[in-house]
DNA sequence: GGCTCCATGTAAGGAGTTACATGATTCA
DNA sequence: TGAATCATGTAACTCCTTACATGGAGCC
């Protein structure tokens, strides 16, 4: 059971029933570049979660072969772990190549450690821009539940404070004393 | 070239010469769980940089098999380019296993939402703390440069972002109407 | 009748993970 | 002398990615 595969069985706990296709559509709607929402990955999931019998499939009679998938009571039970059991490793700084790459300014030239911090607060400016958006979009089809709304925020949150860290971060390194 | 190939080819660039078993002790200390530090990933990295002509290593005549391993010229700019040229897909929202998990909590029953995140804000406490002590570990040992002290402090905005974000979000669920 | 979307998949490939393997050094 | 640490690697495995493949449904 990898995050992915978890992922999507409580997409089909929230949506549900729904077909593979569906849940392919949740992906591509993501902001967030997580997975890629490429059959690839999400056929081979379903089919694991199939296999460990956490999901069930009531193939539709009608030619069009569009299955739709239903969460059982020990797949309905794995989500609830999953969200409950929240472990140490989980709640860890994420992985993030804006700040991986600040750990590194300091070995260019003095002169163009701003013009570094500046591109990836220009960046993290337009990350910001295609969230709120995204969110308009979203208000706007009035797509998701209330809780789905309010979990997004999240992506916010956590821009924003980028955003303030790498503002802080040039007046820093201006100030510091080149050596 | 892949994202740790070029982390890799900048630590050799900011705190080399060095051995590849230094490059893995700096993964080791990371905070951050990007990398596993592996043998199994950092030596075929550093292997596809010698093959790319970005990284020099030289065998050291003595007993002990220590390579030191030294960016070239060619690495050095890619080093550069990779710190400048930040793509648009660099700078969007990371993967976030906490907020994947929170737009799925409306599909526990109300009076359980709030434990689940509860569970979320606790270990992201607990996360603050494990970077808060790290901080302090590296100041008492003196570790790193100035700007690499710097750019570890974006671990701490990020994660007290997430933390203002959940207490906000409980209390909104809270107030959600159970429909 | 042909074009576009719906819907389901497979194939090849790469990258990273865990686990295993090996030998030299240092220190008690 | 034996244990821990330094130091370098390989092997098997899994998962995800990109690209390709297939066929029906609706519509103009």
């Amino acid at each position: 059971m990898t995050e992915l595969d978890l992922t999507i069985l409580a997409i089909i706990a929230r949506d549900g029933p729904m077909s593979a296709y569906d849940v392919r559509k949740v992906f591509a709607r993501s902001l967030t570049s997580t997975w890629s929402s490429s059959t690839g990955s999400i056929y081979p999931s379903i089919r694991r979660l199939q296999k460990a019998r956490h999901v069930a499939a009531t193939t539709a009679k009608g030619a069009r072969a569009r299955k739709a998938l239903r969460v059982t009571a020990s797949g309905r039970g794995a989500v609830d772990a999953w969200l409950l059991h929240i472990t140490a490793g989980v709640a860890g700084p994420t992985p993030n190549p804006i700040r991986t790459r600040m750990y590194f300014v300091g070995i260019v030239a003095p002169a163009k450690r701003s013009a570094i911090i500046r591109r990836a607060t220009e960046s993290t400016r337009a990350a910001i821009a295609a969230a709120e958006q995204a969110r308009a979009d979203r208000m706007a089809a009035d797509e998701g539940d209330a809780v789905q709304h309010l979990a997004s925020e999240g992506v916010l949150f956590e821009l924003r404070a980028r955003l303030e860290w790498l503002t802080w971060l040039e007046a820093q390194v201006r100030n510091l004393p080149s050596k």
